[in-house]
DNA sequence: CGTAGTCGACGAACAGTGTTCGTAATCGCG
DNA sequence: CGCGATTACGAACACTGTTCGTCGACTACG
């Protein structure tokens, strides 16, 4: 039929990335729930069954979208004088990685993370906490317990949103409103059985995700360094000292 | 209500509790991905359809059996003596309380956490900080960035315990397989790219779930009672948690 | 230039999901 | 007993992820 020589063919032909690609605007365009693989085909102008020549299945999309995202992030170069700040920039910059995709959070949740970025994160964070002085069991676990924090944070945030973006259609929801009603709920709570929640409503609404965020942070550090000193379990305390030293833990 | 007569009618008839119940146990011996309107129906003896004369949607279900599950956790009488293990304590009765009930925890990160027994948990958290002298906007906060953190632990864990049942069938696959698994893949990782993991595999894996919360407790415990004194929107909690530990290099 | 073979594309179908409609059975109450 | 209100439920709708088998186009070799 056509000489398929000067030009190319003119249905561009399928590849991972482009599936990729195509998910995460969809993604972002109308969340997290608008992707399925039948959705993602008819916006590529093919079958379903086309995508899983390039994509085993599902989970490994959700896994490609995520590796895509958190490829972003920027790692840092470990410096000692100002790790502590350096580690809150790494976690305020996976958050934002979270966010600037809608709904990549949501895949974040259900897969296991060994992807290859996930462990570069882990890597620097690990190596801004030893940089710090931190003890290489506490910064593994710390590091653990982080990226289990952002990614919490990420997917609440992600599901708000897209409630925000399904309302009853004529406002967009503002912030305040749901504010209000949020605040009213707590107020009208039975003051009987939840005295603090009726007295502190105002409290409890306050500070954006933002604010909540960086509180966290905070307190995730400033619990590191405290207990770092003293947090060692006895049966263990000999593992670290190897590990820290020479590189090697010693079995046994 | 009670049965009116001498004898209860021959099928028993359907309602909120029972479904409910169906939905746990079924939740809790084949995964939650087992219950769906259907299998549930199945289960009851009966058709999908008429669940929804007792539960308004697959949502409103997830809630009504995250209120059973967060109704089990034991709330304490705030004691200023020795509110932090209060807290820690809480905490784990928490993490408890979702597994307790394989499943729950991936039931309650789909859903806004509106419910009756979750404002009660906050309440108690809440009551126990200020007992410890927590300013209530650090208690708020400090409220859900726990709660968050726990629902994400319970939830990861909700995952891998399900994977662990759906093996090759042979083995039911037991943690120090998966251990070395995982320790090997650390170790087996391109060591010009990640230096840290690969030295620090054995440590990467040390600790199952309850030391990895432990230890996540103790950071955020130690964190907040340490940035709690400073932590007044100047946001300068690093100065303050230097200050309280002298090994420490302080920052800038 | 022709033919064989490989591999990507894809329509159709399977088994499952949440949810709704209309109807049938059953219950409570007068 | 009879009637109205409530509950039960089969069937169907519009989805979902995934697989099978076929069809077409492109590649490589003779």
């Amino acid at each position: 039929m056509r000489a398929p020589r000067t030009q190319p063919p003119r249905k561009t032909r399928l590849t991972t990335e482009r599936i990729v690609d195509a998910a995460m605007s969809l993604m972002a365009s109308d969340g997290y729930d608008a992707v399925s693989m039948r959705s993602l085909a008819r916006e590529l102008e093919t079958g379903p069954a086309s995508l899983y020549t390039h994509v085993a299945n599902r989970e490994e999309l959700d896994q490609l979208v995520l590796e895509r995202v958190v490829a972003e992030v920027p790692l840092p170069e470990p410096d000692p004088e100002r790790w502590q700040e350096q580690v809150k920039q790494l976690l305020r910059d996976i958050l934002d990685a979270y966010r600037n995709h809608p709904g990549s959070a949501r895949a974040a949740m259900g897969t296991i993370p060994t992807s290859e970025g996930g462990i570069a994160g882990a890597e620097s964070m690990i190596a801004l906490c030893l940089a710090g002085g931190i003890a290489p069991q506490a910064a593994a676990w710390f590091c653990d317990f982080t990226s289990l924090y952002v990614g919490a944070v990420a997917y609440e945030q992600s599901i708000w949103a897209e409630r925000e973006n399904t309302t009853i259609a004529g406002e967009p929801a503002d912030h305040e409103a749901l504010d209000k009603q949020l605040t009213s709920y707590f107020e009208d709570l039975p003051h009987d059985r939840f005295p603090l929640m009726r007295a502190f409503a105002q409290v409890m609404t306050t500070g954006d995700l933002t604010d909540r965020f960086e509180f966290a942070i905070d307190v995730m550090l400033a619990g590191l360094v405290a207990s770092s000193g003293s947090y060692r379990r006895d049966d263990d305390a000999e593992v670290l000292a190897a590990a820290s030293l020479d590189g090697q833990p010693g079995p046994s």
